[in-house]
DNA sequence: AACAAGACCTGCATGC
DNA sequence: TGCATGCAGGTCTTGT
């Protein structure tokens, strides 16, 4: 479900929330996520407190005393949200940590294709799926003549390039799919293809939508949820995602959905080439 | 080595 | 009503 832009949501609404919480008891009530939970989660998270909100790419980084750090990731279905009117807990509340002010954060996951591990801080930057992740569309390194760069040495479409979080970090299908529109782009040319200008395009374009659906909260399509449990405002910005056989905001022509490997692409067939 | 496809899992909408 | 199918925001593994 989130991409980049809905878990810098929810780590602003945590960290407003949580941070300076110590938590006081723990339950896990279904280890099963993507990468078990361990036997030793709840003892290892049990009085601590949260120092700070993080977020690496799509991972939130709940930063712990005693040098600990609480990684979470939502998957494609999973929310992490503070409860504090003791609202019973539901279905695929996999687990509870209480806080030292009445309030619950409770890791909500149907799908289990989160994860939720800690580690020692300083074993963080070596932790696999963090050490393969590629810099996110706002570090400097990310511009146009590196992409560029990195399309001519694939052969790949331009959309997987994208989606692979060892290129880029962060986006996922909705926002490839709307940086593509805006780079006037097809998820279908191959990356080696393009030329210069349109690496160009598609590298501004990246931080430039991030930011946009950061200010609108991110999207919410229909299970993605603040820490706060409130919806996103970008699915009224989106320009191709889920919009098939609607008008382009632009041309008014059609928006086209094709399928590739399991996962839709979307596009304008007259405003992208 | 790079890449496409499959696997993981549940829930919902749709159509018969 | 019930059943089957297709589809969903991600990532890891498999096989070519």
């Amino acid at each position: 479900m989130p991409e980049l832009p809905e878990v810098e949501t929810i780590r602003r609404g945590l960290r407003r929330l949580v941070r300076g919480r110590r938590v006081t008891r723990v339950e896990v009530r279904d280890r099963r996520l993507r990468i078990p939970v361990r036997t030793d989660f709840a003892a290892d998270l049990a009085g601590r407190v949260i120092v700070d909100v993080d977020r690496r790419a799509k991972y939130l980084l709940l930063r712990l005393d005693a040098d600990r750090v609480w990684i979470v990731h939502l998957g494609m279905s999973g929310k992490l949200i503070r409860v504090a009117d003791g609202r019973p807990l539901a279905r695929h509340d996999h687990i509870v940590a209480h806080l030292d002010d009445g309030a619950e954060l409770r890791l909500h996951d149907p799908r289990r294709f989160g994860l939720s591990v800690i580690l020692p801080a300083t074993e963080l930057a070596a932790w696999p799926p963090l050490r393969r992740l590629a810099p996110d569309p706002f570090d400097p390194r990310f511009d146009g003549p590196w992409l560029y760069a990195r399309a001519r040495a694939s052969r790949r479409t331009i959309k997987d390039l994208l989606m692979d979080q060892t290129e880029v970090a962060g986006l996922g299908n909705i926002y490839v799919n709307e940086v593509l529109y805006r780079a006037g782009v097809r998820p279908g040319r191959r990356a080696c293809r393009l030329g210069a200008a349109a690496a160009e395009r598609i590298a501004r374009a990246c931080p430039a939508l991030l930011e946009e659906a950061i200010r609108w909260c991110g999207t919410s399509l229909s299970d993605y949820r603040d820490g706060e449990d409130r919806e996103g405002g970008f699915q009224a910005h989106l320009c191709v995602y889920g919009r098939t056989g609607e008008a382009c905001r632009a041309c008014g022509g059609q928006i086209r959905r094709t399928r590739a490997g399991n996962r839709s692409s979307f596009y304008c067939p007259r405003c992208q080439k």
